[in-house]
DNA sequence: TTTAGTGATTTGTCTAGTTGTATAGATGCG
DNA sequence: CGCATCTATACAACTAGACAAATCACTAAA
């Protein structure tokens, strides 16, 4: 085996110069010729190396430009007039649900931060697919605690719809709060449960609901095929 | 094997609005410098893709006065272009934005029919940046109608915010309707404002807006970048 | 009113620098 | 040898900035 690979010690020393602050959001690196000089190295190997930063998000390089430090994410309100009246339900079809997973485990932090439980508290945790006339067009994970749910596995199985399974465990009512929505990129195994390519754009949806008593009983995250699915919030229907 | 070319991606995204009728013959483009901060791109980039429309015999250029759609009855090549992704719009009310173009023409069919127009009705249309910090966080194309709103490009030159351009016009409150969300891929000229990489995720909204009479004011879409905004719905509302 | 002039705007041209891509060769290792 | 790494060179694409040349809008003078 080669022993440390050269591009590779020049991008753990500018992830490093990175992580010390060297170069904030949007600065511009030194051009390619500066580190090839600085490293003693060939253009391309610096190119290498800034490549491996350039795939894992750190930097973006613009052609006779330079190499640009990678902005920080934001989050972005919404108008507050803004509401869910017909929720993730994907253009008008009836949907379909398929439960690929049922199991219950110990949660983890975010789980437990979302559903405000002690860490290590148990979890039921349900995957499955939507589907609209037999096709996926999305992918989901619910995460219930099992502390006040302890049947729901049960219901579930029986039927896979949530608000029924809610109600067998004593929850009449629920109301979604806080949905989040952003776009990403296509994991290899969700692209294989949506039968898109791998690095598709897929719209993830995080939500948190409660019972009528402020209880978080359900952490959802569902994605969606983006070519596929149109989220419509308010009450145009128009396609 | 070179991606897609910059310039070319400019003079198609021309093209198409030649082909749109959003340029009529003997009509003068903006200004390079505009179409440059339009595309976020060099001047000189630019030229390529005005010099390809020149040779093309699409539109003249000449030195001191501006670039001019050509007399020619025009055979434009309509060859299998349809629907380009030349497009940005507005969502959020609140928010900084910085203004790139700001046109007064008339509308095609799908502004028309969003905004209850006939077709050929003049309509505003404002591009731009939508940032936080600085930094740009989401692309918007937001469309008006200039019969009911004559003298919004003055307003919005002189004070960015649409909510007092369309106070100022006489609109005193308007609710957003219809929110399409969707997930797409980054187009190379959205990726180059958002400071994303080609093909990366982009969340886009689709919005019509609406006035207390029920009637439309603004049609909207705005491209954000994924890995940068969460969009928030923070109302309760029944799963 | 007409003319000339002034300054800002806009396209045309040039030079230099930076990243992207392609090809070929050198080097080390199992 | 076969393979991966790194080097070397060349060119294309895009950026950055500066300046010249043509045009336009406006004003002042004749």
């Amino acid at each position: 085996m080669p022993r440390t690979l050269i591009w590779k010690s020049i991008a753990d020393a500018l992830i490093a110069d990175l992580a010390a602050g060297h170069y904030g959001p949007g600065d511009k690196l030194p051009t390619e010729a500066q580190l090839a000089a600085r490293f003693d190295v060939n253009r391309h190997t610096v190119r290498r190396a800034l490549s491996h930063l350039a795939d894992a998000g750190l930097v973006l390089a613009r052609r006779g430009a330079g190499v640009f430090v990678a902005e920080t994410p934001t989050d972005y309100p919404l108008g507050k007039r803004v509401r869910f009246h017909q929720n993730l339900a994907a253009s008008g079809r009836e949907g379909e649900k398929r439960i690929l997973s049922l199991i219950t485990r110990a949660a983890d932090s975010d789980e437990a931060t979302a559903l405000k439980l002690d860490q290590g508290a148990l979890v039921h945790v349900c995957e499955g697919l939507l589907l609209a006339d037999d096709k996926p067009i999305g992918l989901f994970r619910s995460v219930y605690p099992e502390a006040r749910l302890p049947g729901l596995p049960r219901f579930l199985n029986a039927d896979p719809s949530v608000t029924r399974a809610l109600a067998n465990c004593g929850v009449d009512d629920y109301t979604r709060t806080s949905t989040r929505l952003t776009a990403k990129s296509a994991k290899a195994v969700q692209a294989r449960h949506l039968n898109i390519a791998e690095g598709a754009p897929v719209l993830r949806s995080v939500s948190i609901s409660i019972d009528p008593q402020n209880i978080p009983v359900e952490f959802g995250t569902t994605w969606f095929a983006g070519d596929r699915v149109t989220l419509v919030l308010g009450d145009d229907q128009r396609n």
